[in-house]
DNA sequence: AAGCTTCTGATAGACGCCTATCAGGAATTG
DNA sequence: CAATTCCTGATAGGCGTCTATCAGAAGCTT
């Protein structure tokens, strides 16, 4: 009862391996009757081709590309790290993975070079704008048969093979739910500040954090987004001001990145922990910042799991088998001081 | 500058390839001047042996047990059809997982399921009991050179490779702050609910609440645990025997099983949106509630990424590879109504 | 029925490593 | 120095699949 082989189909079919072996692989014309009679015997046999064996057989390397904003953004730092230590592990497994860098606000660069490395990879995965010019680029590798996967923020309507990222304004609305519950009982302001509404991302979490916000806890004044640009030094600036011009400001959504700075306001007004701030993903400031209590909740989406997911997903789509849709979902996950891993 | 073989590595250190094999898999003794002289090769190569290759050429079959509690527990349920799709998944890469059932609150009987399987297996990956008699048969199997890894609650202490699964005490906590949090200002009593004080996991948990709530929430007042048996009538029974005693019950903590049984108890008293309350593990029926308001936060461990890390950790074993720690390391994952995947 | 096209079979040689065997060389022992 | 014992080299065969080639069979056309 051990596996069957490709041989032991080209047996029960009365065909040889070689027939077998183009059915399976569309090599060349096979009759409709041949074909039939072959999955017949896959089917009875309950054939399925030993993954490794054909790797092996193979013996190609696949080259992906993962591109990513240049800059220093905490969390776009921790992606980085993950594909580099992804790239490590694959490489065991005869998979060479790239990592670039782009400007993420310039639709015109991130275009150029997704235009430039067609050719050069089997898949690529970015985080990418929801632009027009980038959707065009996007487009065309996938016309040329290169795998392309959105990471963190989604460029729908393109051809990409899939995203890899949380549901942001489930994200939003998750956000929005834990305010309202920490803040039961109270009534004030809650700020909102986000990086940049051409962010996809961006504008879906706010989206659905103020979705929740109106409607379930009216009680608690929203006060209209601002932008920060993802720079912690601006968006210091930026919740300096809101600090000082709301003092019944009583919690505060981060959409975006720049933590470093509404901590450095919050403590500068002297406001730490009596205003219930909630921030994105898990860095080391923010986990700083979470244990000692200036951040009450962190929303997070995994980075090594987000590599790893679109690794898989770009794989499969290279040697076209299916993916696993239940293990490529990536969660919200909520972070409170208790539970950082 | 493709990646190097072992015929690479011989050539660059002079030797044949037996020599090289032989010291890469300490088949035969090897004089230590030329160990070192195949060593330092390797690492001149950065030589990695081909994964891939290496699992095809050995062409065994890996063969691992999960054993999980019998009953109708609906996250041991979870946990079952995991191992079933896994099994599905692996038998692609010759790898033969089985799945059995046993009686999780006897020592003896699993004590004895374990001294059974001895010797038909590379692997096993339990639910265990944390009991002497249970530890003898874990280390009896490690003995054996069988793997064994503990799957949701722990055994220390015994010789197992590994632990899958959460930290509880840190679940507790995380538990206990989001109480505190989502009854800021109020007072009133919060009722603990466990499956068996026998119970590692569950002890770990009540422990972590506790430790919090009485430090960091004292205008809240701790109840005593009460056991459930993980079974949801019996719950029920104690659930409604709580919201009797206790009118000014805010707030209900349930460790283990048997969600069903609480949320029947407060929809008969009509408590339910009334009292804060706290669950373990998502299941249909937790995931119904928390939708409609009646449980207000899930903690959960993913059952699909528990079984594949139980797998992986395995598997690592079985072909002496190191496990990636991080990989492994199992969250504790939060749900509000809003991120429910 | 000859000539052509389309299918199929047989087979060889990778892919990179594992396992096993055997002979001969090196080091050790008495 | 001979007799052991210990190391090492060379090599064959296998794991299950892919790729490629070539000859021959089957099917179709006219």
């Amino acid at each position: 009862m051990a596996r069957a082989t490709i041989e032991d189909v080209a047996d029960a079919a009365g065909v040889s391996v070689a027939t077998v072996d183009r059915v399976l692989n569309g090599r060349a014309a096979v009759r409709p009757k041949t074909v039939e009679r072959v999955e017949k015997a896959i089917r009875l046999l309950n054939y399925q081709s030993d993954r490794l064996a054909a790797r092996l057989a193979r013996a190609k390397e696949y080259r992906f590309c993962f591109i990513l904003p240049e800059g220093s953004n905490a969390y776009m730092t921790l992606l980085a790290d993950a594909v580099r230590e992804e790239a490590l592990r694959m490489a065991q497994e005869k998979v060479v993975i790239d990592l670039r860098h782009t400007d993420v606000f310039s639709a015109e660069v991130l275009g150029q070079t997704l235009d430039q490395i067609s050719g050069l990879y089997d898949g690529v995965a970015a985080v990418a704008l929801d632009h027009p010019r980038v959707r065009e680029s996007i487009n065309a590798l996938c016309e040329r048969g290169v795998a392309v996967v959105t990471l963190v923020s989604d460029v729908p309507g393109s051809r990409r093979t899939h995203y890899v990222g949380i549901d942001n304004a489930a994200a939003g609305r998750t956000a929005a739910t834990l305010m309202g519950r920490y803040l039961t009982g109270r009534r004030g302001k809650v700020g909102l500040i986000a990086g940049s509404l051409s962010l996809r991302d961006h504008v879906e979490r706010q989206f659905g954090f103020e979705q929740v916000m109106l409607h379930e806890y009216s009680g608690l004044t929203l006060l209209p987004v601002r932008e920060g640009r993802d720079d912690w030094q601006i968006v210091q600036g930026v919740a300096a001001q809101l600090l000082h011009d709301h003092p019944d400001l009583i919690g505060l959504y981060n959409v975006g990145a720049g933590t470093r700075g509404i901590v450095a306001a919050l403590e500068a007004a002297g406001r730490q922990r009596k205003v219930v701030y909630i921030a994105h993903e898990l860095t080391d400031e923010s986990r700083r910042a979470l244990i000692d209590g200036t951040i009450d909740i962190v929303i997070n989406q995994d980075a090594g799991h987000e590599v790893r997911s679109a690794i898989r997903v770009l794989m499969s789509r290279a040697d076209r088998s299916p993916i696993v849709e239940a293990m490529e979902r990536i969660r919200i996950d909520i972070y409170v001081r208790d539970n950082i891993p």
